[in-house]
DNA sequence: TCTGGGGTCCTAGGACCC
DNA sequence: TCTGGGGTCCTAGGACCC
């Protein structure tokens, strides 16, 4: 048996716990630089304030409600939370810690669930101030949904028992299934569309077609809410496969420059982690992104991985890598593998203005061109090619617009052999 | 004007081999 | 018109989580 114990809105609850005025009014936590909500207490969540929500779309409606937000504070939350799971070791010695404020611990046959489940959620309110939710049930998808009953029913003892088979059964033909743990937005839009909705119709779809239709993870997800057993508990930490350092800039416009240094100093504190974690890197990554909110904008993203020739943690190896990472970026295009589509890049100065091609079907030996001619004429750097072929078309941002025109320029380029 | 950041796992398709 | 079959490995993309 198992029980998963789930920190009530964690960052706000840290927060209260150091400023008990902060009771019963609307508190958020916003992210890094306060971009947007990440942590939201009851009374905000009333007020209409939503996960996510940007901070400087709210503010109005915060102050009009006396609504106090405060900076992430990262260092406290860890804290915190070290805290909390401390005490979770004092019953159980299974514990797995599954995030900064959720671990899920193994019970022991000879507890009376609900007695234990009191005392954990009691202890840890009385000690750290933090208030936590249990949920307990035979598998890990049952215990999330427990656990969520215990937050949508407002259960008062702040816990929520999912033994008993008719019970499940009752509750999980409630259960919408976008609640379900593992299963988020995109997989619920394919489940509503073949009219599945609730947890109860999802464990009577049969198996074989769930498998097929929705893959391996959508399976397991149900074979648990059918009280199979497939993910089992973690109580020893794994070591981290990958460590990332990455930041939206507060405007559009990017240049070499000003990535440059910012990749200098995002793979200096990457190396600085790694060495901190007693850990070495094989390969490094660098990545960009337009800005995708701005969706009439032409979207443009590219990265690029350099493997190392010996594992390294030292600043200059990393950086180094990331700078021939960037440096690729800015040369190369992207290709766009899936639809055999060759999409090229140019990148602008402003990232919201670059210049895509596209192509189709054109082999490389109907190309006449050289490589060399084809950067005379474009400009070093603007293309690449690949099997697919080069650039036909042009798209081009004109004023906001996105626009496309045949251009005639590459038809001299594309003289068959 | 301003819209987070850090992770994991699975899968389809391509490249390559015999 | 027909165009082997089976296997591995790698990677980009997608989906999910907190």
């Amino acid at each position: 048996m198992f029980a998963l114990v789930d920190c009530d809105q964690f960052f706000v609850s840290c927060e209260r716990v150091f400023d008990p005025k902060l009771k019963g009014i609307p508190v958020g936590v916003l992210s890094n630089n306060d971009g947007c909500v990440v942590a939201r207490s009851p009374e905000i969540k009333a007020i209409g304030v939503k996960m996510g929500d940007p901070y400087f779309k709210i503010k109005a409606l915060l102050k009009k409600h006396k609504a106090v937000v405060f900076s992430s504070n990262y260092e406290l939350y860890g804290n915190m939370s070290a805290r909390v799971m401390n005490i979770l070791q004092t019953f159980s010695n299974d514990v797995e810690i599954y995030s900064v404020d959720e671990a899920f611990i193994r019970l022991s046959k000879y507890f009376k669930y609900s007695d234990t489940s009191k005392e954990i959620s009691t202890t840890i309110e009385k000690w750290t101030g933090i208030p936590v939710k249990v949920g307990v049930a035979e598998t890990k998808t049952l215990c999330k949904v427990a656990a969520e009953l215990v937050k949508m029913r407002q259960i008062k003892n702040k816990y929520y028992i999912l033994t008993d088979p008719v019970q499940i059964e009752e509750d999980l033909r409630s259960f919408d299934v976008s609640e379900i743990w593992g299963i988020g937005r995109k997989t619920t839009e394919k489940l509503y569309s073949i009219g599945i909705r609730t947890a109860g119709e999802l464990c009577k779809y049969p198996e074989d077609v769930i498998k097929k239709r929705f893959g391996i993870n959508l399976l397991r997800t149900t074979l648990e809410l059918k009280g199979t057993q497939c993910f089992s508990i973690e109580t020893v930490p794994q070591p981290k496969q990958s460590m990332r350092f990455s930041r939206s800039f507060g405007k559009p416009a990017i240049e070499y420059n000003e990535m440059h240094e910012s990749v200098v100093y995002f793979a200096t504190s990457i190396a600085a982690n790694l060495r901190k974690a007693n850990m070495l890197a094989s390969a490094v990554s660098a990545f960009i992104t337009t800005n995708y909110f701005n969706k009439d904008d032409l979207q443009y993203s590219n990265s690029f991985t350099v493997s190392l020739k010996e594992q390294s943690n030292s600043t200059n190896d990393i950086v180094s890598a990331a700078i021939t990472c960037l440096d690729t970026i800015f040369r190369e295009g992207y290709r766009y593998k899936k639809s055999g589509v060759l999409l090229i890049g140019l990148v602008d100065q402003k990232m919201s203005q670059g210049n895509l091609f596209t192509s189709q079907n054109i082999k490389n030996d109907q190309i006449s061109a050289t490589m060399d001619e084809i950067n005379r004429k474009f400009g070093r750097g603007a293309i690449k090619l690949a099997g697919e072929g080069i650039a036909t078309q042009e798209w081009k941002m004109q004023r906001g617009k996105l626009s496309h025109n045949y251009t005639n320029d590459w038809d001299d380029l594309l003289k068959v052999k």
